[in-house]
DNA sequence: CATTCTGGTTGCAATTTGAAACCGATTGAA
DNA sequence: TTCAATCGGTTTCAAATTGCAACCAGAATG
C-alpha cells in the first residue's frame, strides 16, 4: 500500500486534506482523472497549466497515493496517470464541489456541464450529509468532537 | 442577494469552485465558520495564517457571498464573519473532505477530530453519491455531460 | 534515417505569500 | 479620566511559488 503517512500533524482531517489537494491544480487533475484524462499532454492541454507545475503536482499526487502511473492503454511506451483506490475515494468530494458550484456559481440560465448517471442519462441527485436514520443533517445539528 | 457573478468563465463547476475556495486558507476559514469561529483574531489564532492573508481571504469570501459580516454577538463594536446561505451550502463539501481525510490521511489508531450528530453523539455516516433510486453510484457509472 | 511528438527539466521573471512592524479605534482597569 | 492592552486590520519587505519559454532526450512516425 502506498504511503498514508501525513506530512502534517494537524488533528483536523480537513486541514490535512487541503495540505494534499488544497491548491489550484491538484483537485482539477483529480477531476480530469475521473473524467478519463490520463496523459501528461492531455492534462496540460485540458487545464492550461504550466508544464513544470503539472509535473510537480503529478509527482506529489503519486507520492500521496492518489494517482499511480501505469503503461499507457494505447500501447505506446508512455505512462498514464490513473486514480488509485484512495484517489477514487475523492469522488464524493468532487461531486459535492461540483453540485455546490452548479447551484451557486452560475447565473440563472447559464450553461454548465453536469454529472449524469450513465444508466439513465439523468443528473444525479444532490448529495447531503445524513444522520444514521437517513434524515438530512444540517450543520447546526452537528459538531466537531475534538481530540483530547 | 450578493453577487453570484463568476470571475471565471469555465463551464465546469469544479473549476469555478477552485477559483473561489481552492487555495490553502479559504476552505479552512469556512470550516472554522462551521465550527463557530467568527472573529478575525480567533480565526488568525486558529489557523496560524498571516494577518494580511486572512484579511484578503475574508474580503474575497465576503465578495463571493460565502461569508457576511454582522455585529459581534458579544455586544462589542467589532464584527464577526458568518456563513451566508451560499456558504452553508458548502457543508456537504466540507463533510465529504473531512470523511475522506479521516479515512485516508491518518495512520491506523492515530487520533483525529470527528463530526458527530449532536442529537445522539454518534459519528455521522459516510456521504456518497447516489442514483435516483438511492443506490450508491460509483465514478464509473457516471459521466460528465459537457455543454455544447 | 530525419522529423515530429511526448514528457518532461531548467532558468528566469512575475506573482503570491508570510513575518513583522505599524496604526487608529475600542476596550478594560486604575 | 487616563492609560495600557486588545482588536482588526494595513504596509513593507523578503522569501517562496508560479508561469512562461527555451531546451532536451527518448519514442513514434514517415
Amino acid at each position: 500500500m502506498p504511503n498514508s503517512q501525513p506530512t502534517n500533524d494537524e488533528p483536523c482531517p480537513v486541514a490535512r486534506c487541503v495540505d494534499v489537494i488544497g491548491d489550484r491544480w491538484s483537485l482539477l487533475i483529480v477531476r480530469d482523472a475521473f473524467d478519463g484524462v490520463h496523459r501528461f499532454g492531455d492534462l496540460q492541454r485540458s487545464l492550461g497549466v504550466a508544464r513544470n507545475i503539472l509535473s510537480d503536482r503529478l509527482r506529489k499526487l503519486v507520492d500521496a497515493g492518489i494517482l499511480e502511473t501505469q503503461a499507457a492503454s494505447d500501447g505506446s511506451a508512455y505512462l498514464e496517470y490513473v486514480l488509485t483506490a484512495k484517489g477514487e475515494g475523492l469522488f464524493p468530494v468532487v461531486v459535492a464541489l461540483r453540485q455546490w458550484g452548479e447551484q451557486h456559481l452560475f447565473r440563472r440560465g447559464e450553461r454548465h456541464s453536469t454529472l449524469i448517471d450513465k444508466r439513465n442519462g439523468k443528473p444525479i441527485p444532490r448529495m447531503t450529509a445524513m444522520a444514521r436514520d437517513g434524515s438530512v443533517l444540517s450543520p447546526a445539528e452537528t459538531e466537531v468532537r475534538k481530540i483530547r
